[in-house]
DNA sequence: ATAAATCTACCGACCGATAGATAGATTTCG
DNA sequence: CGAAATCTATCTATCGGTCGGTAGATTTAT
């Protein structure tokens, strides 16, 4: 599982340095995994080939380690919806763009929702910092797009606050729970294959949450 | 925050000794809220009056203890699924009755929905132990019902196993984020107000995303 | 009834391991 | 040279867990 008396490196300055995204890589994947609890730092140093007195060089502490991971993958998010939110086109569309946005990152960093869901349950040292200021404005973020679906007429009338938060757990939970779903699916749910069924599958789930018709017919008489 | 040298009780044999269900919902809350690896076995003993020996005393470790505690939030989840799924009546009728349960239960226990979110979300050492196999079988028994509900032409056919995690996401993530909606709800989400709105909302956004009718008639006809 | 024996729930003190964090030496790049 | 990146070595605090003991409660023997 690991090579024990490692000495990865020699003393000195390397000829090539590691890359900080590689750090932050291993981070991100170990506090995905184990929270910031449970990963500790003479791990991350290992899994990335060097001593834990040097990731504190970097980084300075644990928490301010943690909050450079957090940031990157609550920032990656936030315009994601944001971005999707600014668009133009009809409102269903977008909302099905969203899915699939959100979807394809999620699919595509299999941290990433472990990492939020963490960050979203913990009541740790992290609920009154300003991360927690990203994360309300998402939620502001995507309740204000539901709401203005909702002006439209393009989705059912309902509070935007409840709505919106159910759908960030429909789309978390999923690719957060990885080794739970690997008996029920048969297989890894990060394979593309299965990324693209719950692709579709989400697409459906959400318009279906929203009270919109199904693909197909965009717009909607009201009766 | 806390009283430091505090000499809780004195040795021997107390005239009334802690309930163990005390213990237990002490524990419960402190994993609930710190998680496994965040909580300490003494800080939960403090916060019950008595010391981490003689916690040890009686759970014998930590993994013991926690096992307890989840195994019976666990139970009370996948009863209440069996429960309504082996009860009579009408399908959409008893969908109704699982959204209402289960948002009872994680309002009235709120230490339950982060307790569970995290135990999905954990690749800890408790993920092939045998509380493993009940979240499997409950996974198992609410794509089931809804399968069911499929046969019968109540809900729209999908793929149920999607649709049942999305559900429970949909259900736990909620309850899960207390501190993060406290801004956007105003006050506290385990008021009877708020409860009360949620089990409302929720029933409704069950039956939509399984593609049922709006509450009020029970039975559609395929066009 | 009462005294001895046992049981129960608790405590203080301690252990080895490991946590986050720091200091200082060393080596290499620019 | 001086700054950067890495090491080894070490610090202190805390972790889960153990040990031996203590005193009130309960049971048993006489």
């Amino acid at each position: 599982m690991s090579q024990p008396p490692s000495p990865p490196r020699r003393a000195g300055r390397p000829r090539q340095p590691i890359p900080r995204e590689d750090l932050l890589a291993v981070a991100c994947s170990a506090f995905a995994e184990k929270g910031y609890a449970g990963a500790s730092m003479a791990e991350i140093a290992e899994r990335a080939g060097l001593r834990k007195a040097s990731l504190f060089h970097h980084f300075g502490s644990k928490d301010r380690l943690y909050t450079e991971v957090l940031a990157e993958t609550l920032g990656d998010m936030g315009r994601l919806v944001l971005e999707t939110r600014g668009e133009e086109g009809e409102f269903l569309e977008r909302l099905d763009r969203l899915s699939d946005r959100i979807t394809t990152y999620l699919g595509g960093n299999p941290e990433a929702a472990r990492l939020l869901i963490r960050e979203l349950v913990d009541s740790g040292p992290f609920s009154t910092w300003e991360g927690s200021d990203i994360v309300q404005s998402a939620l502001a973020a995507v309740s204000g797009f539901l709401a203005s679906g909702m002006e439209s007429g393009a989705i059912s009338r309902t509070d935007p606050l409840q709505l919106a938060w159910s759908m960030v757990g429909l789309h978390l939970l999923w690719f957060a729970s990885p080794h739970v779903l690997k008996h029920a699916v048969r297989g890894d749910i990060f394979d593309p294959v299965h990324i693209q069924n719950r692709s579709r599958a989400t697409r459906a789930q959400v318009r279906a949450l929203c009270g919109a018709q199904a693909a197909g017919h965009e717009h909607q008489e009201t009766p």
